[in-house]
DNA sequence: CATGAATGAGCTTTCATTCAT
DNA sequence: GATGAATGAAAGCTCATTCAT
């Protein structure tokens, strides 16, 4: 039988990496869920799991977050809007033409955000915004209008510079947008249970689409797409 | 007492009656689930309260759908898959250039699908997929396959025609698909609940859309756009 | 159009066929019921099966019987009991050993009653028998014990010649009963779904144990049994 | 403030009394699940009563077992197949003869099934068999078949002694097995509500099947009952 | 703080029974 | 009498949420 005070001590290292660990409970089940809700959708995803992959019990979950919805709305709060300033310095400083500009702009959204589960984050929101109104606002303000007026200020960007024809900004950003949330939306619905033989690769996709969609903005054709351009460097 | 003459004729008028309103059934509760679901989603949606809206029990439901998802079937049967034969047909017809058959193409899609609650149906889908692997089968090849073929013969008219040059028809085909399937799934989600000051109008964002895509498909400057083309008629 | 005349014609014999139907009515659903209690068991039969094999609909078996349970007592009591003034008979006039009265009796029971569908009936109502009292009640007065007293009196026969020790007639009977119903048991429970391999020949069964048990009946060893004995002739 | 060891010392008591409570769940509910597929059959018992009798809530039920199936299986488990080690020793170390063998299997069967509620799940398999495929199955292999082959090797030990002559065994079996089985269908069918002034007295019925069936088998006069013999000690 | 046993509202589906026709 | 469309009470099972420990 070990001593009080080897137990004494124990208890105390202990204590003191719960609190260590107590702080970061609430960033851990949010990761978790994140995961969950991306696999699985709001609803399909269970609480107990949640706790589960986060390490912590059930019981839990709900010292942190008053109910799923709660935590739903963590998730998608943790998760947006962080990276804009890097993305908008990046494109700023962008000193080619403005048609490998779009193809840059494009390639990037699919390495950082496509190709990840955070783009999981905006098929979640198309989902589930008609029941979670207030979060649909907030997204809309904090991801969707600063994602739009950067894709704005690029399409001026080649208006101003004459390599583009005029162009109705209201719906030259949806121009932009619609490839991608339609490919976001795509792979986490049917791109994931069916499609498998006629599989849409979603890089060629976005090669396409921009390709399509600056021959229709260019006053003259565009420059021809680079071969091999680099995007993670 | 009647002659056998009236007995027969009542028996009849009384067999119609009550046939009248069994054959009316179906059609009511599908029309009541098409509304719920695009409401508050499949999963959401209880089969107690698409029965009640349509004014009938629970039982009688089930008296009519085997199962919920034999509902949603229905649902897509009655409001797409039933309607293919008829675009097929009126778009096999047409007479004029492709550019004008395309155009006419979104107009149409958008006064019989994307304009009503069936556009929910398509987000929906995208929404429950996942969670619903057999109804997303089905969607898939019910609706989306038909779909595909209807856009690529389409498209493969304006290469015979020689209108637009080659195209990678894998590709093509979500070139037009994407806006209205972006359409679909943003007037469900964000477009009900945000949007409000700087709303999107799908007519005039399917336009340029259109004439975006005209403009990189074609081989010279698309015909230009009939100012008024009725679509219904 | 047809004549008056004609209709009313038509309309007279439907009425004569349908009156003289309808006194045949109970009779007919209860052997339906007969079939598909013994199938399936009386809570696995569903209300409308039974009217659709009598050639009814729903609603006429309810016209008949107030509920399912007394449909359940109806084949019961239509069922048994009629056929003992001629076993009675048979049985009295046999003029042989009683060793061989003793198998005869059972291979009687077995092509009358074992190999039909009327065991069903005993085993659906030693399964119901706690559920239904009255009925039991009825059973064991109107089936068990005639059938008791016969068995009985065969054994006395036995006794009284000589041919049996002193037999405790309480108990003498079950010995031979328990071999009967446990078949009938059997052949509706277990014989049905599993035991392939190994499967019960019923006949055989039954001559194992009349052997066994007449020879611990017996004063010397019985007589040898019969080596094809018509049964059904 | 308590010491360390205090404190440690109500935690471990804590958890103790809980998982006491815990531990002690599915028998509790085994238990009651017993009684109620007796007195009801298995299709007739609703989980929530079982639930209920056990104390608990139907949600709980369903945290030990994962469905009402489960459940059967565990109490057939719980008070059959699970103590077949035990009399499987017994009878294995049984040093008399083998007449007195067969004495004491059966008395020993009554004492610890027929004579308890157990032998209702016996009936209770009986009639619900062919509805419930799997559990038939499942009692099959798990209750008839080791207790048909420990029949057996009692049966095979008296012919290798030379007390019994030669023995079909595949009727063999049923010939000790019908007597036994028929008890626990009459007891738990017009047993429990007619038969009131005959009541059949199972020892006593035993008892002279036992003596008759060793008639039957023994090469000689089987050795003499013994007037009284303990069973449960 | 953390746990996880316990809860019970809620869901889909079935089917005996009713009753307007 | 006969019909069969309609009903709604159950039933098995799930899971977000609570709370004693």
């Amino acid at each position: 039988m070990p001593s009080p005070i080897c137990l004494f001590e124990i208890a105390a290292t202990v204590r003191a990496k719960r609190e260590r660990r107590k702080d970061a409970r609430p960033a851990e089940l949010v990761a978790a869920a994140l995961e969950l809700f991306v696999e699985k959708g709001f609803a399909a995803t269970r609480a107990e799991e949640v706790a589960k992959r986060a390490g912590v019990s059930k019981g839990t979950l709900f010292l942190y977050f008053a109910s799923k919805e709660d935590l739903f709305k963590a998730v998608v709060r943790e998760n947006i809007s962080g990276r804009y300033p890097e993305w908008n310095a990046r494109f700023e400083a962008y000193q080619g033409n403005t048609a490998d500009l779009v193809r840059l702009f494009m390639r990037q959204w699919w390495a950082d955000v496509g190709n990840s589960s955070i783009s999981g984050i905006s098929k979640l929101m198309m989902s589930e915004a008609s029941n979670f109104p207030e979060l649909a606002a907030f997204y809309q303000q904090e991801v969707i209008e600063p994602g739009s007026a950067l894709i704005r200020r690029i399409l001026q960007r080649g208006v101003d510079s004459g390599e583009f024809g005029p162009i109705d900004m209201k719906y030259g950003v949806y121009t932009i947008l619609a490839p991608m949330l339609f490919l976001a939306t795509w792979k986490h619905s049917f791109g994931t249970c069916c499609d498998a033989n006629n599989r849409l690769v979603p890089e060629e996709y976005l090669s396409v689409q921009v390709e399509t969609i600056l021959h229709g903005l260019c006053r003259r054709p565009p420059s021809l797409p680079p071969t091999q351009e680099t995007i993670t460097s």
